[in-house]
RNA sequence: GGAGGGGUUCCAGAGCGGUCAAAUGGGGCGGGCUGUAAACCCGUUGACUUCGGUCUUCGAAAGUUCGAAUCUUUCCCCCUCCA
């Protein structure tokens, strides 16, 4: 098997392939160019589109040139896969936006120091903007048969839950075969790697440019990750695992990855990191808690740098394993006339933005939740005055993971 | 077009004139155990509070009543079945 295949498959990333052995033999042969679609509905990725990204570096790392998509056009759209309901209309300016943010992400990811595998950024909206809908419809829409396209699962559920599908949703599918055809033609790319929801759509993009120009080309599929407690990839309480410094902090993004699920460690070694699979394999008996720092180090590293990453590290065991001070904490900083005037502990949480509910500090208070300079905090009343500051700055923690430097100035 | 069912707090879902800030489950949050895990146990989950209470919520508006999530009217929105 290719190389580049075979690590596909160990790392866990293979779920179906429209033509497996035939890729194969491509592969060894040459490098290719390959491409995988970004949404942009949203103005950052966040962890869910991880594999995807690693899907990319993959390539790049087995000398393979990645194209990656931006689906400003088909944005405009709505893909309705996986979804049961048509989703709100974007503004053409956000989606603009939200393209050019989520290029700069992904740039983050791949490397682009060697010409022959840095990646190439396109975006639909490019040719779809001003294709002419006859042309379109007698070029492309004559290889589409109705009878198949209602076979698709995006178009099926919607119809068995007599729920609507727009026309517009509808040839959403069309739009992005359109998509392969045309990178295909411009870019030479021959292969489409995707989420396993995308699989009809790559068909579809597969089968078009078979019977467009008679040219042979490939689909590739991620499984669907998920949790071992069952939930979602990237979907937690507090909102989405970001990919975005302006939306989730480099802490916070540590954070998310030191609380793995034991049973989820090692596969997200596999999926998320750039350790080999021998040297994973080497490290399934070690201490899991070392396992997840390691995981936290490598992803952070990935995405906000060392420096980042080891800075994390560092704050998480101030404040978890030696319950200092923390002065890495991030920090608030109020004026010192509120301190001199004293303030009650309540309005200390609501000013530090730690909460935004009175009556949620006051039932925190009541857990013994709420704590200065690591004391518990048991009375509601409680002024807080210059004696409480250390150096300038106290610490205030709510429970055990949320902790905060207020600073006066 | 005809017949019917429904919109309740983050979600699901009870309540159908006062004892309802609203059962129960899920989720969240906090505490305990531990390993910043899982599982488990406990507490909590509208806002404000001088901890006595006060104020705002049950699709929207108007009304009946001492009193409405619960009854009436109008409106909006969903769904199911038949044609």
């Amino acid at each position: 098997m290719n190389k580049f295949l075979k690590e596909f498959k160990d790392r866990g990333f293979f779920y179906q392939c429209t033509n497996e052995d035939e890729l194969s033999r491509l592969l060894d042969k040459k490098n290719i160019r390959a491409y995988i679609g970004f949404d942009c509905t949203a103005e950052s990725l966040h962890v869910g589109s991880l594999l995807q990204i690693m899907c990319l570096r993959l390539l790049q790392k087995h000398g393979h040139q990645p194209i990656v998509l931006l689906g400003g056009g088909t944005t405009r759209i709505g893909d309705p896969s996986g979804k049961d309901k048509t989703r709100q209309m974007l503004s053409e300016k956000d989606i603009e936006k939200n393209s050019k943010n989520i290029e700069k992400i992904l740039a983050k990811f791949l490397v682009s120091k060697n010409k022959k595998t840095k990646p190439i950024f396109v975006n639909n909206y490019k040719w779809l903007k001003n294709l002419n809908y006859i042309s379109f419809l007698r070029d492309v829409g004559k290889h589409f048969t109705i009878n198949k396209m209602l076979t698709f699962d995006s178009v099926k559920t919607r119809l068995d839950r007599e729920q609507s599908l727009s026309y517009m949703e509808f040839n959403y599918m069309i739009l992005q075969a359109y998509d392969f055809l045309e990178l295909n033609k411009k870019e030479n790319c021959v292969l489409q790697v995707g989420g396993s929801d995308q699989w009809g759509n790559i068909v579809n993009g597969v089968d078009l440019i078979k019977r467009y120009s008679d040219k042979q080309v490939y689909g590739l599929t991620t499984p669907l990750i998920t949790l071992a407690s069952g939930a979602k990839m990237g979907k937690t309480a507090d909102g989405a695992i970001w990919l975005d410094k302006k939306f989730l902090s480099s802490y916070d993004y540590w954070q998310f990855w030191r609380n793995t699920d034991d049973r989820d460690v090692i596969k997200f070694l596999r999926f998320f990191t750039d350790l080999s699979s021998n040297e994973i394999k080497d490290l399934e008996n070690n201490n899991i808690n070392d396992l997840k720092v390691l995981l936290a180090n490598k992803t952070t590293e990935m995405l906000h740098g060392k420096k980042e990453a080891l800075n994390s590290e560092k704050m998480a065991k101030e404040t978890f394993a030696e319950n200092s001070s923390g002065s890495n904490l991030p920090s608030v900083i109020i004026r010192k006339s509120i301190i001199d005037k004293k303030i009650n502990i309540i309005d200390l949480v609501i000013i530090s933005k730690l909460e935004t509910s009175k009556s949620e500090v006051r039932r925190l208070i009541r857990g013994n939740a709420v704590k200065i300079n690591n004391d518990i905090i048991t009375d509601e009343k409680l002024l807080i005055d210059n004696k409480f500051f250390k150096e300038n700055y106290l610490k205030l923690s709510i429970g055990k993971k949320r902790h905060l430097k207020v600073e006066i100035n």
